[in-house]
DNA sequence: ATGTGGCCACACAGGCCGATT
DNA sequence: AATCGGCCTGTGTGGCCACAT
């Protein structure tokens, strides 16, 4: 059984991102009841204490739905870090899992930092080709009890929360919760299937000011995403007859046709 | 054995935080190596960087050494906050422990915002008696199995990284840990003792900027505090010889006689 | 020198709006 | 009406300096 995830094939790193994100997805819909009622009663006297809500309700979600952890930590900008191992039937494989929380009133695409990028990324805006480099590098290493290192796979997903506010509200609810969206990003090494070349991909324009000089950012486009890889964008929504999310996760066939299936849940 | 400390002796509310903090220390205490490599190596691209790094050092360090969790969350500005059981030789009690992270160059004190300011403050500023309300709750509710509400009583912490900048450094380290502070702020009952007039007490002054009209803000001074009730005050030092801070509790006796003891650790 | 007060810097992270299909 | 680009705002956090002892 392979530990090293440069010698597994690209088909395989996609299974990895895929049996990653369906774990989150399940995560977040048995966390969503909870999540919904934290998002949208708590009083924020600021923008910014909306930001604080989603990375705190990322944590309460995922931290419970955690693998086999190595011993190994870090720290920076990222929301939600764990070095663990990550089984499959194609391997055991050190992972480094990197979830960045994003609050939200729109619900087609997200924006990244720079150091939030995992790949390379070229793509055209006003005609023009541009590009960014990846921020986040494409594994870790940990040292081990022999004098080999090991090589942890980094694996990038964004958990996005769609709301909006609630004008005037002086008591609960203060904002609507309307979905939870969950991305995962390709890793570096699968830029050849995502990203040839600038007129093929999801990426699109940042977000930052040219003109004040800002650090470059770069956009996620949802249905972009979708259409290369079905199941890397993956919605749950909430609605008014339930407290829990509609449990649906996207896929795709071989022929790359979308579906949607339901799926079990227990609920927190 | 009592579950609500509303019932309990203000003595006994001391022994709830002396006993909690000793755990913060213990846990600083072993984790104290690995942060400071994390801290002085981690390359940051700002000032929040390096603020980012604290909050996460502090939830390595602490989330280890927790206590028997209650199933309860809440979303918000504090770092690192938990609901647990907290067991003592009088009682067994709902908790919520709130602590936050300090990054600074300072070493003699440290601002709060007034949602993590514990008590009513009064002090005297520039000739004048100045007031800021508490911003914390002095517990939170929890519901339970039977038709009454466990009261969790708050515990207020902060965790002080107090470091200098390396000028210039391209290579690590970036910046010198030089010490980690711990600091028990008492609970509002105790404010009579804490803080029966404005001349007595361990708050000073903010930092916010009047004339900008910004959110008042308070200071707690860490020798007053100490002189108060040493063992409120907790300091962890790194020196040359050794990778660990050095491990001594401060603590006081009847008298208010201050003395400093030992204490093993094992190290991570 | 030390202890206090308090003005600012600044960089996240999105809201939001205008221009273009 | 949707998509995309991108300017700007709000605000949390602490560096840092100027006085006053």
């Amino acid at each position: 059984m392979n530990q090293d995830y440069r010698l597994i094939t690209d088909d395989e790193i996609e299974l990895i991102e895929k049996q990653t994100l369906r774990v989150l997805v399940q995560a977040m819909q048995e966390y969503s009841k909870e999540a919904r009622d934290i998002f949208e009663n708590t009083p924020a006297t600021s923008k910014s204490e909306i930001i604080v809500l989603t990375e705190d309700l990322v944590q309460y979600a995922l931290e419970v739905a955690e693998l086999y952890p190595i011993n190994k930590r870090f720290a920076g900008f990222i929301d939600y870090k764990r070095v663990r191992w990550l089984p499959t039937s194609f391997g055991m494989f050190p992972q480094v899992l990197l979830v960045d929380a994003k609050a939200s009133t729109e619900n087609n695409r997200d924006t990244l930092q720079q150091s939030q990028l995992p790949m390379n990324a070229e793509f055209i805006s006003n005609g023009q080709v541009v590009t960014l480099k990846a921020g986040v590098p494409p594994h870790m290493t940990v040292n081990t009890q022999s004098a080999n290192e090991l090589i942890a796979v980094t694996t990038s997903a964004f958990i996005h929360f769609y709301y909006s506010d609630i004008r005037d509200a002086s008591t609960p609810p203060y904002r609507r919760l309307k979905a939870i969206y969950a991305l995962a990003i390709p890793h570096q090494r699968l830029k050849d299937r995502y990203n040839p070349s600038p007129e093929i991909g999801f990426w699109g324009q940042g977000k930052h000011s040219t003109a004040r000089q800002e650090d470059p950012r770069i956009r996620v486009y949802f249905t972009q995403l979708k259409k290369m890889c079905a199941w890397r964008l993956q919605s749950l929504y909430f609605t008014n007859d339930h407290p829990y999310t509609t449990p649906l996760w996207r896929d795709c066939d071989i022929n790359g046709q979308e579906s949607q299936t339901s799926f079990d849940f227990i609920g927190r």
